[in-house]
DNA sequence: GCTCGTATGTTGGTATACCATCGGACAGAA
DNA sequence: TTCTGTCCGATGGTATACCAACATACGAGC
């Protein structure tokens, strides 16, 4: 009975977590995310298996998922459609993004430790680095790092969830959004005041800054949308 | 072009919602939020179908539909089982909850009209049946009933959303909890308490009181837990 | 010319077939 | 008795086949 003692976990074989069904997952979830298919265009399963090179059964059940997700609308007797954004929806998801982040930030800043905090600078030198090139893909993976650490330093996992999850579905308006011209140093230097104040151990302080940064985001985000109707 | 004139609305042959897959879906989801299935069992795809009688097809595709909700996990190389709950994820629960629902019941008190009130009163009346019943399953449901249209009054759909889910991963804990001697006169009381402050449009209380009513319930699942480990 | 009916192709819904892998039972050898 | 090798049933992963419903195009009839 020598099992799962600890020395002897390294000799583990990780399960390849490659199924045909979680790759493509992945893919169609990046590729909606990043922008690949028009919100509102058609997903015609036999089409995505020729891209994707797999059968229908799994083009389906990836469907399903990113439909539990809200990536994926079902239209009655048309089939899948990649979800669309109203305001009201994207307004909603601001909301529960500054009210579930001022949380993280707020208990981020009172455990916070200095691994925790060489973890944020090494997301906020990353924000640098991209947001110097104008790349607002980049600008959003590292803002997503930084609070990803966040959320896990607070031990807020499901929470974390529920944030991507919402993100991905306005991951159009936030591109849009860091595009703008002045949000490129605007952004960061609200993300900026954030970690000063993690930094400083000053939850409330945080939790404000926090607010501030999803409200301004949500306002370029409604002045982008209310005028192209996107 | 005569379309869509609202008095013809009525016209519309509504689209019967009834996919087998969504009908499955449904019965899957409320056979795990009732507690039909064991935390942990295994969901043997083959033998839902001969339960449901449908094909394996439609059986896949709800599956990843609640693997997304978080209702299922799967397990590499053994399938699908029924999503276990750990104490940690509850309390996240719990913590989400009260952000969420305190929000919603603040600005449902702001907004409250004499037909929300009316609503209201209407699913109190029912927790009241319920309670005297001592129908567990039926507290839950005038309880979800209550808050439905709280959020839904203030506008909070995709809240209400997430809360829903939110509910169902801790659906087994609520019952218990429900089941708590005191907690049958507790309970409603407290939501009635709610109701008062929404009632006299007053923000601030309502929230309050919304939050005490998720922490109370939180403190219970908690010595639930915490005694039996499930 | 306009309208309606029909044919056809596209598409999603559903069922089934095939395969690799895993787990346990069983049997044989040390 | 215990360990080990092998077999077989169970199970999930994947692919494919079939069907009904819808959309479009086209043509007949007014």
């Amino acid at each position: 009975m020598v099992k799962n003692a600890d020395p002897l976990a390294a000799l583990r074989i990780e399960t390849p977590p490659a199924t045909l069904r979680e790759m493509a997952l992945e893919r169609m979830r990046n590729a909606i995310i990043r922008g690949l298919f028009e919100p509102g265009s058609r997903l015609i399963e036999r089409t995505l298996c020729e891209q994707l090179g797999v059968s229908r059964s799994v083009i389906r059940e990836v469907i399903r998922h990113l439909e539990a997700e809200g990536l994926v609308e079902m239209l009655a007797k048309q089939g899948p459609i990649v979800a669309r954004l109203e305001w009201d929806d994207a307004r909603q998801i601001y909301e529960i993004r500054a009210a579930l982040e001022a949380t993280a930030v707020a208990d981020c800043a009172r455990v916070a430790d200095e691994k925790v905090k060489a973890e944020l600078r090494k997301s906020l030198s990353e924000l640098d680095r991209t947001s110097q090139q104008n790349s607002p893909l980049g600008i959003l993976d590292a803002t997503t790092s930084f609070y990803r650490t966040i959320f896990h330093a607070g031990g807020h996992t499901i929470a974390w969830d529920i944030v991507s999850r919402l993100n991905s579905r306005i991951s159009r308006l936030r591109v849009m959004t860091l595009s703008t011209p002045n949000r490129t140093t605007s952004g960061p230097n609200q993300i900026r005041e954030i970690f000063a104040r993690i930094e400083k151990n000053e939850p409330e302080a945080a939790a404000a800054a926090c607010r501030a940064h999803v409200k301004a985001a949500a306002e370029i985000a409604e002045s982008i949308i209310g005028a192209d109707g996107t």
